[in-house]
DNA sequence: TTGCTCCTCACGTCACGTGAGGTGGC
DNA sequence: TTGCTCCTCACGTCACGTGAGGTGGC
């Protein structure tokens, strides 16, 4: 969060942006929900990224989330997101194994094969709902 | 949450087991929190998993997390459960297709093996932390 | 100097836990 | 009847956003 280069917004713009006071982006900082670049100077310097994720904090909080809640909140979504794209890549991949042993190429009826040959249930992603 | 048969706690005996005031069950309950099971008269009978949760609930109010973060968050936490459960299976199926491929049973090496053919990274699933 | 930054302290509002008060069925 | 259940309403505390007040560097 606060790579150099691309962290241009100062506190007034970026609480404008975000449709917040200031102070609440420095309470924000304290809570450990947001950590923008300091300059040498000491001032806060916002990214693009710190202006997202300002976004997911304001509507976690308008739905009555508290900070702390939103602390944890926007780890486990971090976690989710990394484990998804995880699931994704090992899906791909079981295709591609499976098309070396069939060869030709993977589609439904991988996942239908690859399950019977492992004799477990492939679980389907599209039925994990993202949450809040 | 609430099967019939293992939901035998009345609110007295669960807000004792879990530490709460009954009428602060009766709060986790109107915020969705948790549902348990009521008998034909409309009295509320918590289970074991009641129990279980309501000391998850426990742990994130006391570290500071309010009503609607924890929903949020146990719902996330089982989503993410879900999610690691899914790659320990497909893990286990990449394991065995490689084995059928080259005859001899996974190991450390049958990761860099698919990763080569498949051009791509397997991550390290014991790299994802649990949160909070 | 002006307008920003930094910080801390104080107030108002709201969420939530506790408790009281009044009801009804085993 | 006693002790539980159900519900709603009220109060106290705390979190958080807003704002003021005083500081210092471009």
């Amino acid at each position: 969060m606060g790579k150099r280069e691309s962290a241009v917004y100062i506190i007034s713009v970026a609480a404008e942006l975000a449709g917040v006071h200031p102070q609440t982006l420095r309470i924000y900082e304290r809570k450990g929900l947001i950590e923008p670049y300091r300059t040498p100077g000491g001032t806060r310097r916002y990214s693009q990224d710190d202006l997202e994720r300002l976004e997911l904090i304001q509507e976690l909080t308008a739905a009555g989330v508290n900070l702390e809640g939103v602390r944890r909140i926007l780890g486990l979504r971090e976690e989710n997101l990394r484990l998804r794209s995880q699931v994704d890549r090992m899906r791909r991949l079981l295709g591609e194994a499976e098309q070396r042993v069939t060869g030709h190429p993977a589609g439904e009826t991988v996942v239908h094969r690859v399950t019977v040959t492992g004799r477990r249930h492939l679980p389907d992603i599209r039925r994990s709902t993202p949450f809040g």
